[in-house]
DNA sequence: CGCTGGATTGACTCGGATCAAGTCGAGTGG
DNA sequence: CCACTCGACTTGATCCGAGTCAATCCAGCG
């Protein structure tokens, strides 16, 4: 019995039985979501913490301007707010960017579970810090990066995230994921995109069809990408390339 | 007997008389450290825990093509590295801007301090959770603003920041940090810093000269950044140009 | 008094946005 | 089975914001 959850959180941490028990028992009331639905706004006072079990979510914010910005996204296994329900509403939304299952646990279960269990505790600890350590990576990238580098880190970080919790098999991953949303989480445009992509694909470095990644030369994306995944705090086994 | 920590924490929840005790007495020790020192490096161990107490310090990260890049201000009462220490080791560095008062807490003392005082737990929680909205503010701005509106938007929040904490006289702060190490800030040029920081200089919003911010027009400011301080968590008196 | 690093200004270039047509594929309805 | 629609994606032409290169100014300091 396991779930993406507790693949995910496996991988920070050994859990116990018990503690694999009582995260399964906590997302056992899963619910569909369609695509494009807002799970959390902005301004809501917080609620329960929703955990992703399948299909992909995003954190976004729609500026003044109507400009969208994505800052974030959930895969499955991972949370949409955990810590924040401390603070008095919610800065930014979250959003399905495809047909989703998610579960919602009360935050009252939630505290009993990092309460009993120290092993639970922890690993959402390191989830936390690991999620911190990503918004940190994403300014790099936006900062000072070429769009071509950001589009090949975007990649490079979704699928070493995705083979992190099994969700890859080995070669690429399920990515149900719009070039609009992806653009919109690089802070270029889709037009712009799609021109970056092809040339990567030209490079025969990725493909990305149909919601669907595949990478073709991993040496070479984390080259173009600059990419030092030192932040994501683990070690992917095979990443060096070899 | 106070200190700029303890101005900071307690803007989030009251503290006890018991805890402010505490809190002085563990960044008793400060050390002066010098402009340019790097307090923690990238790939260190995680070791105590560091509070700046006066000056300015910053995260960043040095990429393979020699660009900095500058992922977050410490300003006095800022930690360096709070829950950082549960991971294998630092993805970033933290130099100091200026000459800098430094209190290094040795990371069994926080955990006492954290177990002991459940003031001290919660607002430093609340500290983390704000830093976490922070990152996600610089994302959107990295993005989606106008190098106008992203060089307001980061003296705004600077502003903002320093005056909830009691940096702030009324009308700027103390802010000894070079227009180059801003712009590294920004994702630009210092060069293309300096024309729009003229810009604003023109527009008579504020004035940036020899280590000090003056905010001339708050409310002009905030229009200019497109501003939306709900990612501060905190209330600012008078901040809603009034 | 000259050195040094930050700040400013000008001239030129270029990456990526914008605007504008398409093309393609999945549904939908007749 | 085909026509129609709608969104996502692609491609081309043009424009502009910001980077680059370079000269100069200025203040602090040894």
């Amino acid at each position: 019995m396991t779930n993406q959850l507790v693949r995910k959180l496996s991988g920070f941490t050994d859990l116990s039985e018990a503690e694999v028990a009582a995260l399964c028992h906590a997302t056992g009331r899963a619910r569909e979501i369609r695509a494009r639905h807002d799970i959390i706004r902005e301004g809501d006072k917080p609620g329960p913490v929703f955990v992703v079990l399948e299909g992909w979510a995003f954190r976004y914010k729609i500026l003044a301007d109507g400009n969208r910005q994505i800052m974030a996204f959930l895969m499955p296994g991972d949370c949409s707010n955990l810590n924040i329900g401390m603070l008095d509403e919610m800065d930014h939304s979250v959003q399905t960017a495809c047909r989703a299952r998610v579960a919602a646990i009360p935050r009252a279960e939630i505290t009993a579970l990092v309460a009993d269990h120290p092993g639970i505790a922890r690993a959402l600890s390191l989830a936390q810090l690991t999620d911190e350590a990503t918004l940190r990576a994403w300014i790099i990238c936006m900062g000072r990066r070429s769009t071509l580098a950001r589009v090949a880190h975007l990649l490079c970080e979704l699928y070493l995230r995705a083979r992190l919790t099994g969700l890859s098999d080995g070669h690429g991953l399920e990515l149900p994921v719009s070039q609009i949303v992806l653009a919109d989480s690089l802070g270029m445009t889709p037009v712009h995109f799609s021109r970056v992509l092809r040339k990567l694909r030209d490079a025969k470095v990725v493909t990305l069809t149909r919601g669907s990644l595949t990478i073709l030369d991993l040496e070479g994306l984390i080259d173009i990408a600059g990419f030092d995944q030192n932040y994501l705090h683990r070690v992917v086994p095979g990443s060096d390339g070899s």
